[in-house]
DNA sequence: TGAGTTTGTATCATTTTTGTAACAGGGGAC
DNA sequence: GTCCCCTGTTACAAAAATGATACAAACTCA
């Protein structure tokens, strides 16, 4: 599961942004200003970081060299027609940026590219006999579509990024369902079952006694 | 089938490229410098063209200016430290730059990134059996023209661009209709059963649920 | 101005997904 | 070995999403 933090100000913006980073399948953090940004970067671990390069308090250039320090990957947020700063960006060691406004389809393809350059994230993964399709949202079973819901999808998507890992209930639910568990609820349990059974996984994924389940590869 | 200019002069660089370049199912011309570059460009159409800065005769840059003039997108190849290179690459309007040695995976994704970028210039759209003109904005179905209204032909464009992925309405709605999705709105389902009757799509757009629509290209 | 288009909301029917409940069975803890 | 908690299974009903149709507002073009 990627992790992206968004530092930025604007708060319609960064909302955006994190609407349509969470549906593309990706964990969300959003910081509303250069303290905050650096704070996220030190108490948790992101695959990507989203900068605006204007901020309160701490400049975009600033935290540039803490992420990199920490080798978070960059991605400049620029405002139009700062093509200084592009340059500035990419001389200070941004791995790409984007000038505001942009095209939702241009922020994911490049978001992706620069996991993909990270070797963080695939369009396409391919583990057992499954080839999954993460752009289109398919799965084929020795070439057969199998024909998995939303959640289904998402579960999948979390156990074949997580294998051979002791997921917790709690875990998988806020994952997938995108909010806080509560706990006692058999939601997640009949969603693993019907998983299995659709994707014929029922030797590969085990259930983890008090815990939750585990993606077996073996 | 995209087509791709790499000019280069060293030969095994050369080799090395256009050999995955095919293998990735791109149409390649290789020139060994620039005279045979520029003639190249001039003859046939190209949709990207992988220029080294560092040529014999006539220099990266001149190249570029010609290849912009024919609306050619340019992506640079630098030697490594030629930091000074990406920048004046970029201000003179490259689109992109790679450095040597890279990763044979990041230059596909890179290629792939740019004709994505760009093939939304492209003039004439020829998918399925449809006929596209970006330009008249004109569709013919079996040579008939069919009759589509404004937001139908952008939402035809967005599914052409983006075949075999799963568009959320978000996406979908921001694109066609250029202002924030406040979700909770049945305008782009509305859209998409017009545009599948019309254009006798009933097969191709699929219903992705609770995502949003698939163009389908088999 | 007025007829014809285009666009978006509302409504209803149908299908699909999702979650709770209830019960059965099995694996740990002791 | 026994008991009890946990997980597997099935059934069902609520909720949500999509397709289809009708209609009204907005816009276009003569």
């Amino acid at each position: 599961m990627n992790k992206i933090l968004i530092i930025e100000d604007e708060e319609s913006i960064a909302t955006l942004i994190k609407m349509n980073l969470i549906k593309a399948g990706y964990q969300c953090d959003v910081a509303y200003d250069g303290a905050e940004g650096a704070d996220k970067l030190s108490e948790n671990h992101y695959d990507l970081c989203l900068l605006d390069i204007m901020l309160p308090e701490i400049n975009g250039y600033e935290l540039l060299s803490y992420a990199k320090s920490l080798e978070v990957p960059v991605m400049f947020v620029t405002a139009k027609g700062e093509t200084q700063d592009k340059v500035k960006g990419l001389k200070a060691g941004a791995d790409d940026y984007i000038t505001k406004p942009f095209e939702i389809l241009e922020l994911l393809a490049r978001v992706e590219n620069i996991l993909r350059r990270f070797h963080k994230t695939e369009q396409y993964i391919k583990i057992l006999d499954l080839d999954i399709d993460t752009v289109s949202r398919e799965v084929r079973k020795n070439g057969k579509v199998l024909k998995l819901t939303y959640k289904e999808f998402d579960l999948l998507l979390l156990f074949v990024r997580n294998p051979e890992t002791a997921l917790y209930r709690e875990t998988i639910y806020e994952h997938v369902w995108d909010s806080p568990y509560l706990g006692d609820s058999r939601t997640v349990d009949l969603h693993v079952q019907r998983l299995r059974k659709k994707a014929g996984l029922e030797k590969n994924i085990e259930a983890v006694y008090k815990v939750g389940y585990r993606f077996r590869l073996r």
